[in-house]
Formats: structure tokens, C-alpha cells, sequence
DNA sequence: CTACTTTCTCAAGTTAACTTGAGATCAATA
DNA sequence: TATTGATCTCAAGTTAACTTGAGAAAGTAG
């Protein structure tokens, strides 16, 4: 039988696997990306406090309202490295995180009702009209293509001369 | 001076790109995927007609709102093979596509109201809060994990054993 | 007709976020 | 102590949605 004989504030990254849900792998991804820095024991394996598991649960959690590996990192630059995070921590990104919610779902809602008026009628071959402005799209999310409308393509009509 | 010969209704790619904002590559590429089929002249170039454009817009508009590929292959197919769509076709699909981000900014706003209450509390630790219910979690749009929670990982539990 | 400019095809590269596999070491149980 | 099982590192593979590049044929301005 299993005894998890590890101190009570050390888990493995297979315990912290089970508790979060989240491969070994995709943690030791997040360690790569710098999301999460956890101590080791004198063999070189991982030792993860409890407070990271609230700590990769808030990078699950914000992977599935899409934000990126960038933008969690971001966030989470600023809780304190040296201590356990407290509950005020948390709130404080919380917020943050909830006010680029808010955005976006404001966005989906604009392009929502545009979509009502403008899809169907001719403006859809228009460059005016309101979905085609970049700066209403929503951001991209994950991989895709790396000029749009309104980013900078790689002037192929100058340049290339 | 550039004339542009082309017959008022056949498009060259050149033009339906700088039309639409699409790089060429791009529109091949949706070619590729089933998105678009553009007709061939005598030597091979492809030849588009002007309701392509708005298929363009359509598929660009639907990528800015997160919306894969696939998705969009799926709402077009309804669309007309043979001849162009009406504007009964279009308003249908955007009826359907309305639909499915009224889920989005549903779902979005569930989470954002379970942010401010889970976040900060314990909760975030437990596998039982509403942000870990895979029913409520936002689509996964781009690349990503393969599995996660809720999704079914490569048995790693019994054959573990 | 000459000299560009477009377009064509096809293979290979790119980014994000991970996963998979290999070979080696560490740990826990019988 | 002998095994399985867990971890470790590092390189390479995966998916989506495109882009880039090469080499060749077609189109067009002058």
C-alpha cells in the first residue's frame, strides 16, 4: 500500500499530479515556462509545497478561459516567490484576471450583435464594416496565422523589391 | 497600370486576397481544409467568383471569434454547392453561429461569477468547485493538452497498478 | 518579343502547449 | 536484496493554422 511517506508539506510531482489533474509532463512544462519553481530533494527530484497546488489550479483554470502561457505568467509574476501566497494574494489577481474577463466578454457581445446586422447583408464584403476592424477581433487565442488584417504583414508589395 | 482583364465575376487570387486581407497562402490553405473551391481557368489558375469573398469574410470573421476550422467546414457545408448563396443561406448559418456564442458568452460569464467567489478560497484546491467541472469549462480553442481533466487521460491509473 | 509579376505545386518550417520515448537513477515494497 | 514503480533529463514528435522557399509555367506591360 501506498504511504506517501514525504513530509507533509513536500509532495511529488505524481502526487501534485493526481491533486491537480495535470501530466507530470505538463507540470514540468510549466516549471520550463517559469509558472511554477519547485525545490528539489538531495536525489534532484521535484518537492512542491501545498500552496502549488492552488497555484497550478489557477493555471488550469485560466488555460481554460484562454489566456496563455505568457499571460499566466505574467499574473502570477506577482505573487511573492519566497512565501506561500496568502488568500489576499490571490484575490488580488483574481480581480485582474476578472477585469480581462469582463473585456472579453464585452467583446463577444459586440461582435455578437454586429454579427445579427452585419452578416447576411452586403457589408461583409466591406472593409468598413465594424468585424473587420482589428481592433474589435478578438484576440487570438493559441497558435494561428501571424499577420491579419491590421497586424503588419511582412510588406511583400515594397520590400520585396 | 494594372487592368485587371479578368471577367467582371472571375477573381484571380491576387485580387480576392487584397480584397478580403487574406494572404494567398492562407486562401490556399482553406482550399486545402474545404473551406473555399474555386474553379480553374485553362492553365491551371485558380479563378474565384464574387461570392467567395464574402465565404472569406465569413471564414475570418469566425476565426476571430475563436471558432476552428472544423467549425467553420461544418457551418459552410450547409451552404450551396453549385450556385451562389442568398442571403436566406447566410442569415441561417449566422443564425446558428449566433447561437453557439451566446453559449460562449454564457459559459464565460458563469466562469467569471465563480471566479470571484472561488479564487481567494479554498476551493481552489478541492476537485469538487465548479471551475474544475469539465461541462463548465471554456472550449479549447488553438492547440493544447490532449487530455485534461475530464478528458480521458492514456489509463494511467490501472494499468499503473 | 523582353522583362517583369503572378500563380502553381509541393515540401518543409513555425508557434504554442504539451506528449512521448529512451536510457538512467531513485524509491518503496515483498 | 531484488524488483517493480516513480522520477529525471533531453531530444523529438504532435496539432492547428498557416508561412516560406524552390523551381517552373502563365500573364502582362511596354
Amino acid at each position: 500500500m501506498k504511504t506517501n511517506a514525504l513530509s507533509n508539506s513536500a509532495l511529488s510531482i505524481g502526487s501534485i499530479s493526481a491533486r491537480t489533474g495535470l501530466a507530470p509532463s505538463a507540470i514540468r512544462y510549466y516549471e520550463d515556462e517559469g509558472l511554477i519553481a519547485p525545490g528539489r530533494n538531495a536525489s534532484g527530484h521535484r518537492r512542491y509545497a501545498r500552496s502549488d497546488i492552488r497555484r497550478l489550479s489557477f493555471v488550469q483554470i485560466s488555460q481554460g478561459l484562454g489566456f496563455t502561457i505568457a499571460e499566466i505568467r505574467e499574473a502570477l509574476s506577482s505573487l511573492p516567490a519566497d512565501r506561500a501566497p496568502t488568500k489576499a494574494d490571490w484575490s488580488r489577481i483574481s480581480r485582474r484576471f476578472g477585469a480581462e474577463l469582463d473585456a472579453r466578454i464585452a467583446r463577444m457581445q459586440l461582435l455578437r450583435t454586429k454579427l445579427d446586422s452585419c452578416i447576411g447583408c452586403g457589408c461583409l464584403s466591406l472593409k468598413t464594416c465594424a468585424l473587420y476592424n482589428p481592433r474589435d477581433r478578438a484576440k487570438r487565442l493559441g497558435s494561428g496565422p501571424r499577420y491579419l488584417l491590421g497586424d503588419t504583414p511582412p510588406d511583400r508589395s515594397s520590400a520585396q523589391k
